[in-house]
DNA sequence: CACTTGACCTGTCCGC
DNA sequence: TGCGGACAGGTCAAGT
């Protein structure tokens, strides 16, 4: 689902399509999903011009001419597809597009542009939100007060990534990893994605982690993020980018999703357990537990 | 405070 | 075929 390489290529693709694009209107199923202040859609956003689209964890943030910005969680199945004037309804929309006509039953937000172009904001399972505020007031949001450091960020340290989880002594290192305080934008893809290149079981305390295996699960986590990125994010079942269009990561995951399958690095038949209250796929080869850790589980 | 679990939703899939 | 229940998994609130 949406973590950070597909929020970030929702990002990439917006930035391309919607600067300059000035609002002309917006539909939306308020007070659902949208917006928190009517008067302040009316004032703020209609009218306004899109100047910037930013990302910081796996929130949006479309930046407006008025110093106001929209601030966008796509939960699990939220969508934010562009579609220029000509295809945005009815037949013409791009054949790759892994959805059909929009609007669609999980439309909660449509936006026109003054070209007539459209922004729309999906959300099958309404855990997702557009919100709208002064983009000043945007840092101030709980959220980003407490989110932690990017990890992709180029001065972000091996040394910092491991210093983060010491708060999260006693969890185990999935639970830890998934915490967005500890480190922004992981989800359940790309913690099992990166634990296994890392040899690093789920379940392991974060205290029993050495400091070898956390620089080895600095370098993984970035490097299947940015690899992520460049395929375009994972689609699993609803994520698509600002066109529309399928990830393709999953075409390269090692063990997410591959439960029966083999661990490309051994050949041990993958398997699928619940860890920090998720599904997680780990090769039991790779990614051992310590013997003292038998007894608990 | 550290850590875990349940709630929020809807669509899909599995077993009976 | 129909139907109940499990499952999907990001984040926050509530509970231990």
């Amino acid at each position: 689902m949406p973590e950070l390489p597909e929020v970030e290529t929702v990002r990439r693709g917006l930035h391309e399509l919607i600067i300059d694009r000035k609002v002309k209107s917006v539909d939306h199923d308020w007070p659902k999903s949208f917006p928190n202040a009517p008067a302040d859609v009316r004032n703020f956003l209609i009218g306004s011009t899109v100047t910037n689209v930013r990302r910081r964890a796996k929130v949006l943030m479309i930046d407006l001419s008025t110093d106001y910005t929209l601030v966008i969680h796509l939960k699990m199945t939220g969508q934010m597809v562009f579609r220029a004037a000509d295809v945005a309804f009815g037949a013409g929309h791009p054949n790759d597009s892994l959805i059909g006509e929009l609007p669609d039953r999980s439309t909660r937000v449509t936006v026109t542009f003054t070209d007539d172009s459209h922004l729309f904001f999906n959300d099958q399972r309404k855990f997702g939100w557009v919100r709208l505020f002064p983009t000043i007031e945007v840092p101030n949001i709980a959220f980003m007060q407490k989110v932690g450091p990017e990890p992709l960020e180029a001065n972000f340290t091996a040394d910092q990534f491991a210093e983060r989880f010491k708060r999260r002594a006693r969890s185990p290192v999935k639970a830890a990893l998934l915490d967005q305080t500890v480190i922004a934008g992981v989800g359940n893809i790309y913690a099992d994605e990166s634990l296994w290149g890392a040899k690093i079981h789920p379940l392991m305390l974060v205290k029993d982690v050495t400091k070898k295996q956390f620089d080895t699960l600095y370098t993984e986590l970035r490097a299947v993020m940015n690899l992520a990125i460049e395929k375009g994010g994972s689609t699993d079942k609803n994520y698509v980018n600002a066109e529309g269009k399928k990830g393709s990561y999953m075409d390269f995951a090692r063990v997410f999703r591959r439960e029966g399958l083999a661990c490309p690095r051994d050949g041990t038949t993958i398997v699928k357990f619940r860890a920090a209250g998720r599904g997680t796929h780990i090769c039991p080869t790779c990614q051992k537990l310590p013997k003292a850790y038998e007894i608990k589980i």
